[in-house]
Formats: C-alpha cells, structure tokens, sequence
RNA sequence: GGCCCUAUCGUCUAGUGGUUAGGACGUCGGCCUCUCACGCCGAAAACAGGGGUUCGACUCCCCUUGGGGCUACCA
C-alpha cells in the first residue's frame, strides 16, 4: 500500500511551499488509496514552538488535507536510541569528543588549503568510551558512492567524498534531522517521499543511513521548488506566505490547492481541478522538474474559477466570515440568492462580501461620477412613472418587471440604460452592480420602492 | 569554492527527432449587454547562446551563460 507523509517543522507558520509539498503527498496516497501521515519534526528544542504546530494543522485543516496518522517526533527518543543502539552494535556510529572550537578550526585549515570541509574521522577509532565528557554521536559513512533513482529527476548519483561522517544525534541527546527522517520512515512504512529538491543533497545523506539498516529506500521525487517574481527564493519580501494570509485575504482553500498543484504539475490543458478530480487524477509521473514563478494573478483568477462553481449555498458558508455584521439580520436564504448574483463579478470572498452589502443595508450616499451621469432632470418624470408600474406589480416574476421597464422605456422614448442606472444607483449607490431585475428581485417590493423613491428625490427639478 | 538540480511566450505549462511550437493567466482589440462582471471571438508574445550527433533538432550529447539548492551539534 502506498503510504506518503509530510513532515513540517514547527518553526514557523505553514507556508505555501510547504502546503504545496502537503498537497502532494496527499493526493498521490489518496489517488492510490494509500495512506497519508503527518509527522511534525520538532527535533530541534530550540526552534519548535507549540504555536507553529497549531498553526500547520489549521491551515491543513482549512485546506482539508485530511492525515489519517499525526505522530511528534519529540515522543520518539526511544526509538531513536534503540535504533541508534543497532548502529553501534554494528560498529557503524561512533562517539566523538572533539570540541566545537576544533572543529572550528579543523574547518579554517581545510579551506585555507583549499579544501572542502570535512571532518577528519578524529574519534572515529576510538576504542575507550571518555567519561564525563560531552559527545556527538556520527556515523561511519561508508566508502561507497551513492546512486538512486528520483521519479522527477531521473538517476541520481553522488560521490561518498562529497560527504563526511555526519553527526546523528547532539550532544544534548537530542537526534537530528537526518537519522530520524529516516527512522521514522523505515518505522511508518512510507513507501514514497515527495518532498523539495532543495532536500536532493539530504536524500543522499539519508540512502547512506538506510544502507547502514540494511533497509531499501523508498521512491523519491523531488519536486522543483517555488520561486517568488524575481526567481529568488520566496520570502516575506514576496509577500504573502503564510497560508492563512491566503485565507484572511478571501481566498477559497480549493483554490489555493488547485493554483499550487498546477504549478509544477500538469494535466494535459486542464487548469481547474475541484479536489473529486485531484483524488482521482493526480499522478507523480506528471511532475514538472523546474522551479516555478509563483504568480498571485493567477492564484486571483483560479479562486474566481472556484467562486463561480460553487453552489451559493456552501459558498454563503466561506463568505460569512467577511460580511458586514449587518448581513446577520437576514436568513440563509436570502444571503445565498444574494451571494449568487455576486458569483460571477468577484476575485475574492472579501470582495464579494463587500459587493452584496446593498442586500443587507440601504446605501447611506450615491457614487459622485455615476450620479452626475445618470442621475438627470429627464429621467425624474420617467422614473416616478417606472415607479408606479412597479407598485402595480408584486415582484414574482423577472418578467412582469422587465414588462414595467419597457412601457417606461416605450412611453419616454428612452434606453434602458437610461432608466436602469438611475435604479442601480438608487438600489446600490453604485453604478456597477448586479443584474437590475436580480436586484429587484431579491430586495423585494417594499425595498426596492422605497431605495427608488429616495433616488428620485435625490435628482434635481430643473431651475426654470 | 565544491557538489547537485534546472533552462519553451512576462508567468504557469504541453511537447519526448519531422508541429503553422498548443493551452492557461496577464496584456491589447472586438462581440454580447441595463452597469460591472461572466461568456464568446481575435491579436501580440517563447524554444538562453555556441558546438556536435542526425537526412532532419525545442526534443539526444558536450560546453558556456543564467537561475535555484546543498555544503550546520537547522529542518
């Protein structure tokens, strides 16, 4: 069974990157009705805080990446050690004495020579343990190069002099990052690892240690890694990262999945994919291997895709939380048929919260450029002729009202625009807004006669 | 510096030796129209450079250049 993991540290929010990363290992163990755990790797005391945790598993959450396991690797140790114990038992870890401050100086030396850094294997043969003295544990690295095959990158290859007898566990007990990605994967079974290939250099590192257990590997594919506008790594200065910045800014989760999947991941010409499509879609052959732009633009267009798919209903559900308070005085109902009417016009939930607030509230003042264009002498008469057709009429059908605009239209001689912009204005205090028998139809009779009746008094007589 | 990854329109990408190099975002025109959107139609826009291999290279190889990553008692 395939069974895939992300594993975030928690020293810092969820970023997109890392809920890219999330994405895909979801939707390839959800496509292969495989597995997906989440590991938080808060191996590092000094870095990981409860809050980041939190944070990673809201904006998960929100994203209904959905983990069938959660595990915490600071409730590991044990099992680190017991698997640490099987490498001396080996005789492939060894305890090492040197201080920080050789080290330190070992490093000078190498580079003043013009050598890479390397530890030189120092206590590497050791025989007596030194008592009361503080030390790292490494391991042996063998003298074998390291080659395997990443789905994204194709065959891999390093040199074993690239690396050196790295440090598996600190000097404070604590294990570090590459021994216990690994454990923990052997233990859990992953059986692929989608990741970054800004990790390509660890997953090296990482084969040595499972050559050193005597464990096969799992499939790699490092995927290509987002950029910000100016190909640099993305950054606070790019804006945004933060995935619950996207959230807070009226971005739909479905959205934001869609957008970061689709960049460094193709489905033929298919860009809008709901997530039914992606659980049964997705695939890792299909994994672009270069970085990409990430492009807010798009990201805009995507969620305005979405906004327009979804059902009023459940989209009411998103738009709540950045409505006016005002908006709380009407039912379900009725904020749904106004949330439609917004569908089509808006890019984000927040602009399409402040789109519909006319539903919910008379406008206070009239658009200063769309009233002195529409709001004329001339349309005074032939609004308060409109105005009595549409007492006449009990507001049930578009077409009885639409019937009303054409008599005035008719008997004035007169455009529709003519006659609609003054209403829109009147009903929205805008000039950009909804279909005008939409509006209507939603505000009611009561409403609309009275937002229309104020318009007409707002329209000056004529001084003669 | 060393090692690794990478290179098609501004951006995301399709393309796996023979294509008018396709789609999408954005941009610019037009249509639709009660406004704004939506939608529809159309346009401009790309194979980083140089060598090979081949009858033939965007596709394969090499080099250069550019971009990214790693090189911690971070993950």
């Amino acid at each position: 069974m395939v069974k895939t993991r992300f594993a975030p540290s928690p020293t810092g929010h969820l970023h997109i990157g890392g809920l890219r990363t999330a994405i895909f290992n979801y939707f390839f163990a959800k496509a292969n009705s495989g597995e997906f755990i989440l590991r938080i790797e808060d191996t590092d005391r000094e870095r990981s805080r409860k809050e980041y945790t939190e944070a990673i598993l809201e904006g998960l959450k929100w994203c209904s990446i959905n983990w069938d396991d959660i595990c915490y690797q600071s409730k590991r140790q044990d099992i680190y050690e017991k698997y640490l114990q099987e490498l001396f038992n080996n005789g492939l870890a060894y305890r090492c004495y040197c201080s920080k401050e050789r080290l330190e100086k070992l490093k000078q030396e190498q580079i003043e020579k013009g050598e890479n850094p390397h530890y030189d294997g120092h206590c590497r043969n050791l025989k007596e343990e030194i008592k009361d003295k503080n030390f790292v544990v490494r391991i042996k690295l063998p003298s074998e190069d390291i080659d395997f095959k990443d789905v994204v990158h194709g065959d891999m290859h390093f040199s074993y002099k690239e690396f050196d007898d790295f440090i598996i566990r600190r000097s404070d007990g604590s294990f570090m990052y590459n021994f216990t990605n690994v454990v923990d994967d052997i233990e859990c079974g992953i059986t692929h690892v989608i990741r970054g290939d800004d990790h390509l250099t660890n997953t090296a590192k990482q084969i040595v240690l499972y050559r050193l257990f005597g464990k096969n590997e799992p499939v790699y594919a490092h995927v290509p890694m987002i950029l910000g506008e100016d190909k640099t790594r993305l950054s606070k200065r790019h804006g945004a990262q933060s995935v619950l910045e996207y959230r807070d800014m009226g971005i739909l989760p479905d959205a934001l999945v869609n957008y970061l999947i689709r960049l460094g991941w193709s489905y033929g010409d298919k860009e809008i994919f709901t997530k039914d499509e992606l659980l049964e879609l997705f695939n890792i052959e299909n994994l672009n291997n270069s970085a990409a732009v990430f492009n807010p633009e798009k990201l805009l267009w995507v969620n305005a895709e979405h906004i327009k798919l979804m059902s009023p209903r459940k989209l009411l559900e998103y738009v709540k939380p950045f409505m006016d308070k005002r908006c709380f005085d009407y039912d379900d109902d009725y904020l749904a048929r106004a949330v439609e009417t917004m569908q089509p016009r808006a890019e984000t939930l927040k602009e399409l919260a402040s789109g519909m607030l006319f539903y919910c509230t008379a406008p206070e003042d009239y658009e200063q450029k769309g009233s002195k264009k529409y709001l004329k002498e001339s349309v005074k008469e032939p609004l308060i002729f409109l105005l009595e057709k549409l007492k006449e009429t009990d507001f049930s059908s578009e077409d009885e009202l639409k019937k009303a605009f054409e008599e005035t239209m008719e008997k004035f001689e007169l455009k529709m625009v003519k006659i609609a912009q003054p209403v829109r204005i009147g009903l929205t205090g805008r000039s950009a807004a909804p279909g005008i028998y939409e509006m209507l139809m939603i505000l009611g009779k009561d409403e609309s006669v009275k937002r229309i009746k104020k318009v007409i008094d707002a329209i000056p007589y004529k001084t003669s």
